[in-house]
Parts: C-alpha cells; structure tokens; sequence
DNA sequence: CAGCAGACTAAACGGGCGTTCAGCGCGCCA
DNA sequence: TGGCGCGCTGAACGCCCGTTTAGTCTGCTG
C-alpha cells in the first residue's frame, strides 16, 4: 500500500499538486489542459490517472483531508497547545493546500462542508479547554457557539477573497501569508473587543431568544 | 429615459429577470442559452440587448443596485427603525434579488466588494444610532468592528449555501426564507450569548491587541 | 528473448459555449 | 404607399471543454 508520501516525485503526484494550485489560483472552472500543461504532462494523461474531471478533484479533496487529519494527529500526539497554535499560524508549510481550502468553502461541494465540521469540532474542543481552564466562559450552546465561530473565521476569508478580486487585498488563495497579515492588521482589534466586551448592553437579551425559541418549538 | 420599472414587461426586463434567477440557483457559469429558454427568447435576443454575457451581468448587477438603493432611500424616508427592522426581515419582497446577491458574496466580483462596502457603511450608521441610544457599547474601532460584524453575517450565509449544497439545509439562493428561519433556529441564541458575554475572561487581551498592533507600526 | 503491463502521448471526437450574421416581420414616419 | 428602423430569430462559426482511441515506449517477468 502506498502512502501519500513516497509518491510525490512521480507524475501522478505532480499532476494532484499541480491541480491543487490551478484550482486554488483560477477556481474549479479551470481546464484540464491547464492543469496538464502545469505539470508537464498531456491531458490524456490526467484522464489516465484520474479518470475524469470529477476524479481529479476527489483525489485533491481526499489528499487535502489527509494531509489535514495527519496534521492534526501529528499535534495531537506530539505538540503543546502553544506549538499547535504556532504550527497553525504558520501558513507556508501549507502550500497551496490554504487556498485550495478557502476555494473549497466559496465553492461548496463536499470538502467544503466536511472541512467545515472538522473545524467545528475542533472548535468546540478547543473551546472546552478554554472552559476548563478558566479563560473562556462556558456557553448554554457549546456546539452553536464553535459553529457560530467558524462562520465568523469563514466569512472574514470570504471577505478576503472578495477584497482580493477587487484588487484591494493580497488574494488568501495565491498570497496566503499577505493575506493573513492584512487580515489581521484590521481584523484583530474588532475581534478582540468582541470577544472581551459586550456589544449589546441589554443582557435580558440572550435569555429572551432562548425563551422565543422554546417557545416556537416545544 | 426609462426607469427601471415601466420596463418591466419587455423583453430585455424578462431576460434580465430570468438571468437572475439562472444566475442565484445555477451560479455564474449557467449558460446563455438556459436564461434565453428561461426567458422564452432565443440566445441572440440576449447579446443584442446586453452586448455580450458580460454586459448581461453588468447589467443585473446594476439593476441589484439600483433596487439595494430605492429600497435604502424608502427606509430612509418613509419608515421608522421599526418599520425597517420589519422590512428587511421580510425576504419574500426581495425576490431573486436576495439570491443573486448570496450568489455574488459566494462568487466575487464588483458588485460583491461594493455590496459589502454598503452593508459595513449602513452597520456603521445603524451601530452609531445603537451608541447614541445606550443599546450598543462604543467602539475603540466603529468602522472595524462593523465591518467585522458584516464579515460575521457573510460568513453565515456562506455556511448556509455549503450545508445547502450539501443537502442538509435549505438554499439560501432557492428558498431565502426557509433558509433564513434553518439559520436562526441555531444561530440566534450563539448570536445573542457572544454580543451580550464576553467570550474571554480576560478584558486586558483588547488593549494587548492594541498595543501590539501600534509597536508593529507606528 | 518473447510477451505483457503500465506509463504516456498525439490526435481526434462530440458537445456546449459565447458570439456573429443574414434576414424576417412589423410598426412608424415621410 | 414606400422605406426605414428595430425587435427578433435560425443557423452557423470558431473555440475550448472533457473525454476517447489507438498506438508507442519502457521495463519487468517468464
């Protein structure tokens, strides 16, 4: 059985690298021939390996997740939190796995919505520790609130991205690291007083939506 | 000079209405033919009314607008908060409009980056009348933080489109309004828990964040 | 050495795309 | 009434797409 890793010199390998890239730089509608010519090979080539369009994109969707669970496993097992989060905000060991990502969620499709619990559930781990720890509050809603979280992240990716086609902002799928500390540069402050101080001042307010709730459905 | 509403009955307003439709449900790369068959006109109808497909975007982009904007300009004249609180809730008066907009955050592209300029401008406005009234706490950063709070919602309906994509909720392109009550359901009482309590325990993180953003650059 | 399997390619195929073009019919104005 | 403009169409064009096919080369295996 072959690993993900002692394939990576043959042609099969170039053409999935090559396909992350296209794909994460011009979007899925990129052509099979731009991908081939990207990696040295004939079009007929990818269809050999890939058996079609679709197979190709599986196969980008299923290295991506690995590479991801690997990464995971690899924190899990041998890094502090504080390296993790190191590891995390170094984008570059990533390659064109980020923006191959952020495509993903603009575009939909089944590693969109994947990535998307995988990053809940992590979330809400991570949440939990915080919880134990004593530096996040607890919440009547730890699930809503990971997921409440990871639209937030999604969005300011989306915004990014948006930006980025405006010509406003280094594009997250080609510049990652730009795009990163642009980001930040206008995005850390609000974050942060978001999360440290109350926006709404009635407090009656959180109570009141959840009575409304149980209230519509019994 | 036409307005855009006495237009409504030709068929350069049909195939534009049509074209927005195709264009919320099917993304951008729906085809000119499947909007001319939707419209009940042949595909050359399209280019000598728009130009080229370009032009037909431009074109529903500008209607969009154009409607984003009498509808602003109403509000603003003729209604209390209230009444625009109520309006804007009600998302069967937007038609396809609210889709093709969802279509075009998802997708990029002018009208996406000047739509989102809109939306943090009129938080902007609406989060200073908040201040003003003593609901909303003030911000070190109003212009930051309503832009976050766009990024907030984007986010959210981006996570909507790609749980609808992946059958497990409704589309926000196809059925706004069932979409929009799929969301609340579990999204309303995180919404409230994180604008009402802080998040993190430690109320000195914001004026570290400061601080190290103004060493970064001075 | 024969033969076979698999990596790989050049060329072509069919289809959908956006777009062009020549012309048709109908209402308006001289 | 003749002609002109315009909304509109059917048919075609060229392009690029994903994919197929037939075949070559190479290296292993009996």
């Amino acid at each position: 059985m072959r690993s993900a890793i002692d394939d990576d010199l043959t042609a099969r390998a170039r053409i999935r690298d090559a396909a992350l890239l296209r794909f994460a730089r011009d979007g899925f509608g990129a052509g099979l021939r731009a991908v081939a010519t990207d990696a040295g090979v004939s079009p007929a080539l990818v269809i050999h390996h890939f058996g079609s369009k679709d197979g190709l994109r599986a196969a980008c969707d299923a290295y991506v997740l690995e590479r991801i669970r690997s990464q995971k496993e690899a924190s899990l097992t041998t890094e502090t939190p504080r390296e993790s989060m190191a590891h995390l905000a170094d984008l570059t060991q990533y390659g064109p796995v980020f923006g191959y990502v952020v495509r993903s969620l603009a575009a939909g499709g089944e590693l969109a919505s994947r990535f998307v619990d995988d990053m809940v559930a992590a979330t809400e781990d991570y949440l939990a520790l915080g919880v134990a720890a004593g530096t996040v509050s607890p919440s009547v809603d730890p699930a809503g609130r990971a997921r409440y979280l990871v639209a937030q992240s999604v969005g300011l990716l989306q915004l990014a991205l948006i930006d980025a086609e405006a010509g406003r902002a280094p594009s997250p799928t080609l510049e990652p690291v730009a795009a990163f500390t642009a980001l930040s540069r206008w995005a850390v402050v609000p974050a942060m007083e978001m999360l440290t101080e109350p926006l709404l001042t009635d407090h009656d307010l959180l109570a009141a939506a959840i009575h409304e709730l149980a209230r519509e459905e019994p």
